[in-house]
RNA sequence: UCCUCGAUAGCUCAACGGUAGAGCAACCGGCUGUUAACCGGUAGGUUGUAGGUUCGAAUCCUACUCGGGGAGCCA
């Protein structure tokens, strides 16, 4: 007999079933077991009957472990009292292994004991259901990229230099040669794009700056977009549909994952294009507004974002930035050469900034003052300005960083459970 | 790097200068429809480490270790 997987058991309605998994609960009587068994599609409850199944068959079943690993068959039923509304009277068990007690338990703890116990921890139904929509956001992202004639190019991990020179990163040793941990793939993108037209990279980034708060992790996810001949306004438009895309996505296939969660989807059922939008210099009147004491060109901090992004049910970009405040490669506004085209998007809920991005600077010699501007080595970026001396054209892109935007949608309050294993500041074990 | 909070049974916590306790988990038993089931019983502790104050410290003080939250920086 096949196995069934658990979310399909709606299809073998009333049938003989062969489920495969690991026990998540049960609960006894005298001559009754309910076994709640997990297969990671799902739950649903077996029942044992002493007298059905017979003295020796219900000892052993009685005796089950916490995650021991089985196999059952049995009579797939409705049934509104057992979780995932189906269940299988069972006609017989075996039991692959049978668990040692098991640490993590269905009561409450600290996060402390639970980060310790990552492996195990991913398997419970929460965290379980957020890894199943970052899956679903990865696709989904891949899918609205390919529809739009984007090629996946893959930039490096290991780089020789820092890419934008301001941030720390994670040094390594090359074979002697000092190296580091990538953290942005856009200059490669860049090149890429100016080869193929429409790139993406999606990878893993490296931030070694030591930062310990709901919205960092050391190592992250992050898509970054890069395309030629588009400007800054197309750019913005591809990221609202594209945001937007990505959750009505998950709003309709991960209705169960989001319901586990305890996520409103009406909050996120409205996020469709256009997004509001603020450029620098009016979201500081706006803060200047609310009585926060803010000076034109700094930058904002998590407070001034919160203040600005809980004005908004959908995700705001602000835009058209003081120049000194972001990277050397952004383009200035040709109305204002004080601001750049660049736009974040800052997601409702103060979840912070999920993307980043705007138009490139494309001439030559601009682009040579700006990294000597920002004291940057001109001949770590030989090859970078090769882009604009070989058949240069306006481009843009953006990168967006998946498990801040996977916490918005799943309304979770940390990025520790965005991602498989977290790599956090005093924490990368397990 | 800075600010702030915390560490007591396997877990979550209580005990606020005077004999360290509860719920859950574990183990034993009971229960034919349970819903982090319930009921009865058993066992479980060098109170993070080191020092100090005190007749007496889980409790007050100092240092250290480990961790949580936040700032800066960013996605």
């Amino acid at each position: 007999m096949k196995p069934v997987l658990i979310k399909h058991l709606g299809q073998h309605k009333d049938q003989e079933v062969f489920i495969r998994g690991w026990l998540y609960n049960m609960r006894s009587s005298g001559k009754i077991i309910f076994l709640i068994v997990r297969d990671g599609t799902g739950l649903v409850q077996g029942v044992v009957v002493k007298k059905e199944i017979g003295e020796e068959i219900f000892k052993i079943a009685r005796n089950i472990t916490q995650e021991s690993s089985l196999e059952i068959r049995g009579t797939a039923r409705e049934e509104p009292r057992s979780p995932g509304g189906f269940e299988i009277q069972i006609s017989s068990l075996k039991v692959l292994h049978l668990a040692e007690p098991y640490p993590i338990s269905l009561k409450e703890h600290g996060v402390d004991f639970l980060a310790e116990r990552r492996h195990l921890w991913l398997r419970t139904p929460r965290q379980s259901a957020l890894i199943r929509i970052r899956s679903e956001l990865e696709k989904s992202c891949r899918d609205f990229l390919h529809d739009r004639d984007f090629i996946l190019a893959d930039a490096p991990i290991i780089t020789p230099t820092a890419c934008e020179g301001t941030t720390n990163l994670f040094e390594i040793d090359y074979h002697g040669e000092k190296a580091y941990l990538s953290q942005s793939g856009q200059l490669y993108n860049e090149a890429t794009a100016m080869a193929l037209g429409r790139v993406y990279s999606f990878g893993p980034t490296f931030r070694a700056e030591k930062s310990k708060t709901r919205r960092h992790l050391m190592e992250f996810w992050m898509l970054e977009a890069e395309a030629a001949f588009i400007e800054f306004e197309e750019n913005i438009r591809l990221q609202e549909e594209l945001i937007s895309f990505l959750v009505q996505q998950v709003l309709e296939k991960n209705k169960r994952d989001l319901d586990l969660l305890q996520r409103d989807p009406s909050t996120l059922a409205n996020v469709a294009p256009p997004f509001p939008r603020m450029s620098y210099t009016e979201a500081v009147d706006f803060l200047k507004g609310r009585g926060v004491d803010f000076k034109w060109g700094d930058d904002f901090g998590a407070f001034d974002e919160t203040i600005i992004s809980r004005n908004f049910d959908l995700p705001v970009f602000i835009h058209r930035f003081p120049a000194g405040i972001k990277a050397f490669y952004m383009k200035c506004d040709e109305e204002n050469p004080e601001v750049v085209l660049g736009a974040d998007l800052l997601a409702p809920e103060g979840y912070g900034e999920i993307i980043g991005g705007g138009q490139r600077i494309e001439d030559l010699e601009i682009l040579k003052e700006r990294l000597l501007l920002h004291k940057l080595p001109l001949e770590d970026f030989e090859w970078y300005l090769d882009l604009r001396r070989y058949g240069s054209v306006p481009h843009s892109g953006f990168g967006l960083g998946l498990e801040r935007l996977l916490a918005w949608v799943s309304g979770i309050d940390h990025v520790r459970e965005a991602i498989p294993f977290p790599r956090m500041l005093y924490r990368m074990c397990p």
